[in-house]
DNA sequence: GGTTCCAGCGCG
DNA sequence: AAAGCGCGCTGGAACC
């Protein structure tokens, strides 16, 4: 299905590829200074040797196929130990990142014709019901660093029009506390309430208004976490705690909304006799070696069958509102561009603008409200409008 | 010239 | 023994 197009400013986009192309050249300089010799930074196997072999900063951590593993957390740990040649590498594999995935070769998607950059959403290419995209794929479009929001800012609205940005606020802790009949994450969410914090408050054992930024960060991470059904090793690892720490934050998580842990086993109960689960629209996942005799298989089958009915329901409920909208925008001068799982943007006219938010908030937050589809939860939408993606109010 | 795989990393 | 779900794109490496 191709849609639209949306418009990027390529002149911007060059402008970010020789600041980029500046930064990787110092950045490299350096390096090789440390290194005391000039080797291609991108090369995992020259990269490896240097790290492991002549500098000798790196305990033995091989890749799956034997070679030196150079990932980020690797060298995160290498940085954190207060090594400078670890922290230039991830500075290095950002920024051309940045440059070579996107600055550089978005341009080269302009389409002729309309001068615009039309993605391809692929409607069966996930297992949980996602749509994905691709060629170019604008669902990892950056916004996580500074530079990686630059890139953002470079799609832009047409003359007279605004970019406006409308997303579901936490719609997979919404499944979950649905999905899994969670009574506190329930009232939680009917109040309105911060769930992050709620749930920091709940396994710290405070008041909910007395939570600090490190409680609400590790509570973030055990949320999602959860979702993903992470293990206690991993969430030490992620959260960088010891596993007996981890431990005792799983532990009274799970006493705090006990549903979840039925939820849980009940899915991979339910998925072992059948082969599959379903989301709370009927939609099928398939799990055909949940029940491997090889442990790693069988525990990475159990972790996406956790996950895909939440986010299987999700992309439902998004899909759902995505052909709403496209009904009620038919004869207006609004148009859908782009589905970021669970977010959507529209290029509309100025003229226009205040009464089509109204209506795809109305729409999107309503969707699963229906007869046929009661969601006990209610879902809250927000949205932002501007003259380009990276700036939104 | 091309294909396929891997490691790595961008996003939700 | 491994350790967090779902994707697509990139450059390197191995091979035809």
């Amino acid at each position: 299905m191709e849609i639209e197009g949306i418009k990027i400013d390529s002149k911007f986009l060059k402008i970010l590829s020789s600041k980029f192309e500046k930064k990787i050249q110092k950045i490299q300089k350096e390096v090789f200074k440390i290194s005391n010799k000039e080797f291609n930074i991108a090369s995992p196997k020259q990269l490896g040797e240097i790290l492991y072999n002549d500098l000798k900063i790196a305990d033995l951590k091989k890749t799956k196929k034997g070679g030196f593993a150079t990932s980020a957390s690797v060298l995160e740990d290498l940085a954190f130990k207060g090594h400078k040649f670890p922290q230039l590498i991830l500075d290095w594999r950002q920024v051309s990142k940045l440059k070579n995935t996107y600055s550089d070769s978005l341009p080269e998607h302009i389409n002729p014709k309309t001068k615009r950059v039309h993605t391809s959403f692929l409607l069966a290419a996930t297992t949980t019901g996602r749509l994905a995209s691709s060629d170019p794929n604008l669902q990892n479009i950056p916004i996580k660093s500074e530079d990686g929001r630059d890139i953002r800012k470079s799609f832009i609205a047409e003359k007279d029009h605004v970019l406006i940005s409308a997303d579901y606020n936490q719609i997979e802790m919404r499944i979950l506390a649905d999905l899994a009949d969670v009574k506190e994450l329930k009232k939680a969410f009917k109040k309105n309430e911060d769930i992050h914090s709620l749930t920091a408050s709940q396994i710290f054992n405070t008041d909910i208004k007395k939570v600090n930024d490190d409680q609400r960060r590790k509570a973030k991470a055990i949320n999602f976490g959860i979702i993903y059904g992470i293990s206690q090793y991993g969430l030490a690892k992620q959260i960088n705690v010891s596993n007996y720490e981890a431990e005792k934050f799983l532990n009274s998580y799970f006493a705090k909304f006990p549903e979840i842990k039925v939820y849980m086993d009940q899915t991979i109960k339910f998925c072992r006799k059948s082969g599959y689960v379903n989301n709370i629209f009927g939609r099928r996942s398939h799990f055909i070696n949940i029940n491997d005799k090889n442990y790693n298989v069988r525990n990475f089958q159990e972790r996406a069958a956790i996950n895909a009915p939440i986010q299987g329901s999700a992309a439902e409920i998004m899909r759902l509102a995505m052909i709403r909208l496209d009904k009620k925008l038919t004869n207006q001068k609004t148009k859908m561009l782009l589905q970021i799982h669970d977010e959507l943007i529209f290029e509309t006219h100025k003229d226009e603008e205040k009464r089509i938010s109204k209506m795809i908030i109305e729409e999107m937050s309503s969707v699963a409200k229906s007869d046929q589809h009661s969601f006990s939860i209610p879902l809250t939408v927000d949205l932002n409008t501007g003259e380009n993606w990276g700036t939104l109010h």
